[in-house]
RNA sequence: GUGGUUGUAGCUCAGCUGGUUAGAGCAUCAGAUUGUGGUUCUGAGGGUCGUGGGUUCGAAACCCAUCAUCCACCCCA
């Protein structure tokens, strides 16, 4: 019988990284992680997989349906039916056969973790957390099933100096990987006033999805996408001077001033107002490089946020949100523990990569972490080669020798293909000397040199 | 979940309205060059043409199905 093969493959949605995307990878999570701990953020993990109940009812009907389950281990299917035969739509199905689930994003896991930790935790709590989400999502361009998330929140402060310590952050690292960027700030306050204001308040949602879209397919359309929501002609009349602030491109001073006027009656509006203007007066009180724009057709999907909200787009560039956030009053409510306000953002490791890459932003060096190559010349030397090579090892250098008594041609390339910068050879004539030849791949020049220069070059 | 695109060598692709042995560049390996890589020259290996079925004397090409891919919508990092 013929021995069965499989088409090696991953599944859809997901990727491999080789050494050198991940040396890249590493570049952008260690600029993330440096700027987090230095505005005092300590790291915390969380499992992959959560409770399905953790999870459900937190990112609206569309993300209950992206969130990856996992199937039950053992007879669930047999236990699933004993009980209930007349179980018909998959949504019906779903308890009987799944209780856990791949986490969605790193906030909700985050609030579990708070609630469940709550007596060991010092409030204001400032984590920071990397790791894998998933989503169930068609993967397109910049859109992954599996992506790494870069969370930083504040828990247990009403502050707004927190909001504008993230917009801090967001600033520092995007200076730092030399992206140009335009942080835009808006508050769900605000959106729920409007919401208020046009005697829609239900359709919060379906007004600031609407909304969302407006930079993206225009006033005329995103008006029929209302109607077709079952929004009121009246309502939309009433929107309109929302839309024609918004695509005036005043400065945000002036914004605020002008809807500070429209919803003067607005309790809920003017708090809004208030902790934007409040936001842009520390904001005058530090340097900051990039953009920072008030703009209210920001809307943000999920449904958790209750005050600031952020987004980060990269100019220059067609490209999705590379960082997104806000502030949350309730999260931890659902897990009973009431009253708790957080703010945080997320950075989109993967979109920032690919931002990265068609800026051809990426630093040069970093290819490869050797710097020296000893080249293999048979058994007598490769003994002798030792000792150097720890030697140089130890002085903090990333060396390695070839690990086969290979032809040179063969032990060049590599070292040329792995872009070592330095190759060491060591023959019988250098032994004899004590002394090392160190051949500088770029420029081809060789010098015969002892240990200790060879450590000073490459220190 | 909806609509569209593309599947040919490890990679990027060519292959005319169906015609006999399916090509190129890059990569790989070997040699020119036994202690010198990146340049150059010579040669070699590597393909069930995504998969299954159909039309035809004949299919990589046409038809159907299926899987995969990328892109757009929805939504989002």
């Amino acid at each position: 019988m013929k021995p069965q093969t499989i088409k090696p493959s991953i599944p859809k949605g997901t990727r491999d990284f080789n050494p050198e995307e991940m040396l890249r990878r590493n570049y952008i999570f260690d600029t993330i992680k440096v700027v987090f701990q230095k505005f005092g953020f300590l790291p915390i993990e969380t499992p992959a997989m959560e409770n399905l109940t953790t999870l459900l009812g937190k990112y609206g009907d569309e993300g209950d349906r992206l969130i990856f389950k996992i199937l039950n281990s053992g007879e669930f299917f047999e236990k699933a039916i004993e009980n209930n035969n007349n179980l018909k739509t998959s949504k019906e199905i779903l308890p009987f056969i799944s209780e856990k689930a791949l986490r969605y994003d790193l906030t909700v896991p985050f609030a579990r973790y708070v609630v469940m930790n709550k007596n060991n935790i010092a409030f204001p709590f400032k984590r920071y957390q990397i790791q894998p989400v998933w989503r169930a999502d068609r993967p397109q361009k910049g859109r992954y099933r599996e992506f790494y998330q870069c969370d930083v929140d504040i828990i247990g402060s009403n502050s707004l100096l927190n909001e504008l310590e993230l917009i801090q952050i967001i600033d520092e690292i995007f200076t730092k990987l030399n992206i140009p960027i335009v942080i835009k700030l808006n508050n769900r306050k605000i959106l729920t006033a409007i919401a208020d204001f046009i005697g829609e308040s239900e359709k919060i949602t379906d007004i600031t999805v609407a909304i969302d879209k407006i930079e993206k397919i225009g006033v005329e359309k995103v008006i029929e996408e209302l109607v077709t929501k079952g929004i009121s002609e009246k309502a939309i009349k009433l929107l309109k001077p929302f839309f024609e602030l918004a695509s005036k491109n005043l400065t945000s001073k002036k914004l605020i001033a002008e809807l500070q006027k429209i919803l003067q009656n607005s309790e809920i509006g003017q708090e809004g107002l208030t902790e934007i203007s409040t936001i842009y007066n520390y904001l005058e009180n530090i340097d900051c490089k990039a953009d920072v724009e008030f703009d209210i057709t920001l809307a943000r999907g999920l449904n958790y946020y209750t005050g600031a909200i952020f987004e980060v787009k990269a100019k220059n560039i067609e490209f999705g949100s590379i960082c997104g956030g806000g502030r949350y009053d309730d999260l931890t409510g659902i897990f009973g523990m009431p009253d708790v306000s957080g703010v945080g953002v997320s950075f989109g490791a993967d979109r920032i990569y690919d931002v990265l890459n068609e800026l051809k932003q990426f630093p040069e060096s970093g290819n490869t972490s050797t710097k020296l190559m000893f080249v293999n010349f048979g058994e007598k030397e490769e003994i002798f080669c030792l000792k150097l090579l720890q030697q140089i090892r130890n002085a903090g250098i990333n060396s390695e020798l070839y690990p086969e008594h290979a032809k040179m041609k063969k032990q060049m390339s590599y070292a040329d293909n792995k872009k070592i910068p330095f190759v060491a050879l060591v023959g019988e004539s250098e032994m004899l000397e004590n002394l090392i030849t160190l051949k500088n791949m770029k420029t081809g020049e060789q010098k015969n040199v002892v240990v200790e220069e060879v450590i000073e070059i490459l220190k």
